[in-house]
DNA sequence: GCAGCCTATGACACCGATGTCATGACACCG
DNA sequence: CGGTGTCATGACATCGGTGTCATAGGCTGC
């Protein structure tokens, strides 16, 4: 490949001249320039930057860690893509910026991040940012002090910056438009307790009762969420079964995920429970493929992973310029409810309930 | 930041030794390797990839070009995810021979892709891969010749090594393994005819049938795929009426993907036709989300494209090794066919047909 | 006991850019 | 016309590793 030598020698003027006119760091006389450029298209000349960045000593890298291209390689992750969209909004940030993203995958295996930050440091990344696949605590290997690093969709013990969706308010806020719509028996179908989101929408759950006088009933809220093993749905089986067999069964069914919502379509519809008519429910994540193409489409909240990204990756460049001024407060990201047509508004539910108390018992 | 010479000063020996410590290619006293992973440890050194590969040229970076990671931002794309899977069978490979893979992402906009190859030109990438959201023709802004360079899920017409998916014999295996469940009136619902995909399917319908020895009926292959407008399901309702009202109508439906089969069923379940006891289903990719959520799972074929991934790096590999026999012809990769209860073994189908001939006539 | 060889290590140049400083050619000013 | 400032350019050192070659000991063999 093609050096500055090279062009220097092809245009007849000193290598230094070259890289001015590469970076426009100092005037030049047009003939010259035209000269320059010539050569440097006529040999194919790409500058190394490997040699710039080791004498300038900005690499002009961020480095991203994530699981999300390679999630889990056989049964298919609950959790899923979303992780897909937060980089996506980094890359947004970070290709305006001029830097380079370099995004390396974990295959899924926490032990490869040591590794990887490694490869990462040696490439001198000016910041790094890890995505995690869902919220959760995570205990990174140690990175040098002064190292910017960002996390996201998860936290440590270690007050390093992070981003993280609001789990709570989105819930809340999903909660009172269903309540908005008459609602007032409100199931909810939660993903694993061991999973941190599970607990902060538990709570915007009950937040949106409060707000509307509601009491709380702990056996609207169950379990649903089968551990990883997606083929095995018997705990939303059972969850279903133990809602709709309520003395006063619910009329609206909030799912921990739009996934989850999509099988609870299945399940109703081989007992002959139609949505919204008989039941309504609703989602979590707006994870489009399926919210937009049920039938009928989910009502769900969006959380913003774009935006949580993007979120990240100004944070990250803000760390890089030297903000030492770093929050220790995580940032939070929420999004808007997204209204379609699977919860039924309803006027006083006691009919809704009667229908469903029924065909509960006979399905049973 | 450390430098070989912190440790070589901190450990009392020159910077030649602890090069030799760190790359082990020559003998050193253990007393001596021993102080100088001390240093290393100490200083936590962490050797300069930049400064590395200007000396040896070699980067030890493979450049990975898609479209994967973001998408189109707004109306979710059709084809969707499945490059992903292409990434992970990539970064796999790679992974394994110690090389790093940077992957860069081109937000769905062609015009990117010369700029993110200049951006790998300039890391001195020893190879590059472009990975296309769906099989297709492309052409690529020109790499300096040779310059090892793979495309998957996509073709030129330079005769660039290329890994594309088996459509025609995939389809075909999928259509022979419905026949073989008694079905012989076929239809099959297609995605655009300008996608490169279409035309091989379309072939490989028509494979399966002449091994059978079933007639062709043009009436029955359907283009039902919006034009990259979701929203816009008219074509495939019309689609869906065509079909269903010929006179003598399909007992399956071979859907173009999975995504439009989980769109299918809903448009089916609206007209009261229930699947598959009326009517059978067959998808496309086997986009496991999808096929595995559905109710009833989804027939449909795997493509492979975790594999097909890892084909491409293979023939990376063995690229920059310097193997100049790059066939002309593209590495076809194809999969199994995935069964499940969407597709009902028929005896003889008279009855299904005439129930299906009256439903789609009254739902008219 | 000395040539010859192997082992462990160091001195030095070099990869390809760029920062620093120097220099020659003009123009402008008094 | 000499001094001074600006413009355009070049010489050279430097970033952090590694390849090449040299060299100081220690051992073997005759």
């Amino acid at each position: 490949m093609a050096t500055i030598y090279d062009v220097a020698r092809a245009a007849g003027v000193s290598p230094k001249t070259v890289s001015r006119v590469l970076n426009g760091d100092a005037p030049v006389k047009n003939h010259t320039r035209n000269a320059i450029n010539a050569a440097i298209a006529d040999l194919g000349y790409v500058p190394s930057s490997a040699a710039r960045s080791m004498r300038s000593n900005k690499s002009g890298l961020i480095g991203l860690i994530t699981g999300a291209i390679s999630t889990k390689p056989e049964p298919l992750e609950p959790q899923g893509l979303p992780d897909l969209f937060i980089v996506q909004g980094i890359q947004r940030v970070i290709a305006a910026t001029g830097k380079t993203l370099m995004i390396a995958d974990t295959g899924g295996r926490f032990d490869r991040v040591a590794p990887l930050i490694n490869t990462f440091l040696q490439h001198r990344v000016e910041g790094l940012i890890y995505v995690a696949e869902y919220h959760q605590r995570v205990d990174l290997p140690p990175v040098p002090p002064g190292q910017p690093l960002v996390l996201v969709n998860c936290f440590d013990d270690h007050g390093t910056p992070t981003v993280l969706p609001d789990d709570r308010r989105c819930q809340r806020d999903l909660v009172a438009r269903i309540i908005q719509s008459g609602h007032r028996r409100i199931g909810h179908l939660t993903l694993l307790k061991t999973q941190a989101a599970t607990a902060l929408r538990i709570d915007g759950y009950k937040d949106a009762l409060a707000e509307a006088g509601i009491g709380f009933d702990p056996a609207l809220v169950v379990t649903a969420y089968p551990d990883g093993r997606v083929q095995d749905s018997q705990l939303l089986w059972d969850g279903i079964d133990r809602l709709l067999t309520l003395p006063q069964p619910p009329t609206v069914l909030a799912c921990g995920n739009d996934e989850m919502a999509m099988r609870v379509y299945g399940i109703l519809r081989t007992r002959g429970i139609k949505v919204p008519e008989d039941i309504s429910i609703a989602g979590f994540d707006n994870y489009r493929v399926i919210a937009e193409t049920l039938y009928p489409p989910l009502s769900t909240v969006d959380l913003p992973y774009a935006a949580m990204g993007a979120r990240a990756a100004d944070l990250l460049l803000s760390l890089i310029q030297g903000d030492t001024e770093t929050r220790a407060t995580p940032t939070l990201v929420s999004g808007p409810v997204c209204w379609r047509s699977s919860v039924m508004t309803v006027g006083s539910s006691s009919t809704a309930i009667t229908l469903l108390q029924s065909k509960g018992r006979t399905t049973q």
